[in-house]
DNA sequence: AATCCAGCAAGCACGCTTGATTGTTTCTTC
DNA sequence: GAAGAAACAATCAAGCGTGCTTGCTGGATT
């Protein structure tokens, strides 16, 4: 009975969470309309029937998919509190838009500013991971919000790491991005002291 | 013979022309699997066929849009040309990556990311109006790339445009945009100076 | 003036994706 | 141990986009 572990169960939401990875994975190496269902339970090890019986349409699957994006990028942030001083700061920062994750979240907005459907909830999870990434951002740097600018300042970073991680979509940035992290870096050291 | 106009080849130009203005526009608007020949024929307002003997195939009509999409980014860039004061060349250089030219030109991206055959002609031409954008900047802001660390300036100065431009995607961004801008205006000034 | 050919419109066939239905296995519960 | 339900597999029909083919119109060539 219900005592002990229920396998049934427990098969049944690692499927699911399959299908969500790889949806997830799906996203970033094949895109919006290039991850069909069909690919996306091949990828994941399991049958199309299976996917369709836990994500009765696609749009179920990816709406599941769009709020685990967000869990997943709101974890990997958490995971970077501790990091201290400015550079390695700005250096976590900026990693958060480079990486699978932020992949998928680029293809989610793409699709998003073209599907009615998918917009609200996409802008509403951004939104939400937004101010987490900003409230972090302000404890990482160890920054003053309350002087002037230094709002604008950090959202400016931000901006940057996005726009990084944006020029990092079709070819390898990296060396490039080290030395602009460790320019700004620097910048900011003077400025938001 | 080919003295005077060829009235023929006028009008072939012209559906040609409306064919790739159309082709773009649907891009930003539809983006890149939303935008079939249907649409961009219709849209144009020409048949489907027409649209199919000017480009035989969508392959044929996309890599020409993308090459016209790079020519007008360029113009767009040199237009530039005479904005003076850093406030001034920020929000002009900001300015370029909102608007439709840079939405389709961001379907672009995400699409050659996935499409094999679209990516290279993306990046090759990407990285060129990368450079030209590189070298405006420098003489808008009145910088000076021999000093150490001017370049990598800069370059995130764009990384971040390219970033605000993201965040205009889903969300109308003007006000926060603009409150940004003035404030790395003011940063720059100092860095650079 | 007669002929030719590029530009253009309409229709057809093929492949692919989605959603729905039916059948089969595996676990729970009495 | 048997009945029932849940998870899963396999197949089918409908819609859509692409590419190709056919047929027609209006300038260009001789």
């Amino acid at each position: 009975m219900g005592s002990v572990t229920t396998p049934k169960q427990d098969r049944s939401r690692a499927t699911r969470q399959r299908l969500l990875e790889s949806a997830v994975t799906c996203l970033a190496e094949h895109g919006w309309t290039g991850s069909t269902v069909t690919v996306v339970a091949e990828h994941a090890g399991v049958s199309r029937g299976a996917a369709q019986h836990h994500f009765p349409t696609r749009e179920d699957l990816f709406t599941a998919a769009v709020e685990y994006v967000a869990e997943e990028r709101s974890a990997e942030l958490r995971a970077l509190d501790g990091e201290r001083g400015t550079h390695a700061a700005v250096d976590a920062l900026v990693g958060l838009y480079t990486g699978p994750l932020f992949r998928a979240a680029l293809q989610l907005w793409v699709a998003a500013s073209n599907e009615p459907q998918l917009r609200p909830r996409v802008t509403d999870l951004e939104a939400r991971i937004g101010r987490e990434t900003h409230r972090m951002a302000l404890r990482l740097l160890g920054a003053d919000e309350t002087r002037p600018g230094v709002r604008e300042t950090v959202q400016g970073l931000l901006d940057m790491a996005r726009g990084l991680g944006l020029a990092n979509l079709l070819t390898d940035d990296s060396a490039r991005r080290a030395r602009v992290v460790t320019q700004w870096a620097t910048i900011l050291d003077d400025v938001l002291r």
